[in-house]
DNA sequence: GTAGGAATTCCAGTGACTGGAAGGTCAAGG
DNA sequence: CCTTGACCTTCCAGTCACTGGAATTCCTAC
């Protein structure tokens, strides 16, 4: 199989599949002419790595996701760790985002957006009045 | 003010603010020994810098963002436009990240998490199983 | 004079790709 | 045999917003 067709069979781009060789995710044999030969377990390999990914773990826990995958001795603690500890990162960054979503949304609120100049959201941005102490 | 006090009072660090004149955001003036020597006003833009990157702008919009506290005439629906793009992408980023807190938190929850090696954590990352049609 | 802390510059690295240039390979069509 | 065009190859540069570190200079205190 080439890169094209991995490409297809797996949904990432053919970049990114040379980049994951590159930094020794898959290694795929090369036919005479060069091109990589793919055979269906790199195949299976970048469909794995393209769920991983798609899911948010980093490529670094996707090597350590895909090793685990290889390890028939594995227990399953180990990669419920690494997902709990996903999770736990996801929901910091979701409850993040809804932190600046809240502030955001009162400040865009409170601008009434029209062509006078006097703005909410800049005086936010510029903070605490000056020359009003109280 | 040095830059290190230019630091404390921004809340940013030295890096951050050399980094900012670098890609021109502030143009502190430089005293004889080759020092910076920031202005108020340069502290208050960079507070203004800090205030806007920490609410997730983009230093691309911080920009935009600078030059219409800077004037005078800007009418306050360019800042909302801005505010709400950034609002909207917001939004659609906690959606995701809520998508895959979803799939996550189910693969997490079914994965006993033992010494045993299945685990469906793994199981879905490999995509469907292969030679069980239907 | 010597320590230290803080300032300077410049270069390299991060994560995970992505874009583009310059060139080799292969199948189809004339 | 030659061209066209799609595909493949490599390599380098760029993205974003910093961050780390080395080598050097400056200032202050003792």
């Amino acid at each position: 199989m080439k890169i094209g067709d991995v490409a297809q069979a797996s949904g990432l781009s053919t970049k990114t599949i040379r980049y994951y060789e590159d930094i020794g995710l898959v290694r795929p044999l090369r036919g005479e002419n060069g091109y990589r030969a793919f055979a269906e377990t790199d195949v299976h390999k970048l469909r794995f790595l393209a769920r991983a990914r798609s899911l948010g773990f980093s490529i670094r826990e996707c090597r350590t996701l895909l090793s685990l995958y290889e390890d028939r001795e594995r227990a399953s603690a180990d990669v419920k760790a690494l997902a709990q500890a996903h999770l736990r990162r996801i929901d910091r960054k979701i409850a993040e985002m809804e932190g600046l979503r809240g502030t955001l949304a009162t400040l865009v609120e409170r601008c009434h957006g029209d062509a006078r100049p006097d703005c909410p959201i800049l005086d936010d941005l510029a903070g605490p009045a000056h020359g009003d102490d109280g």
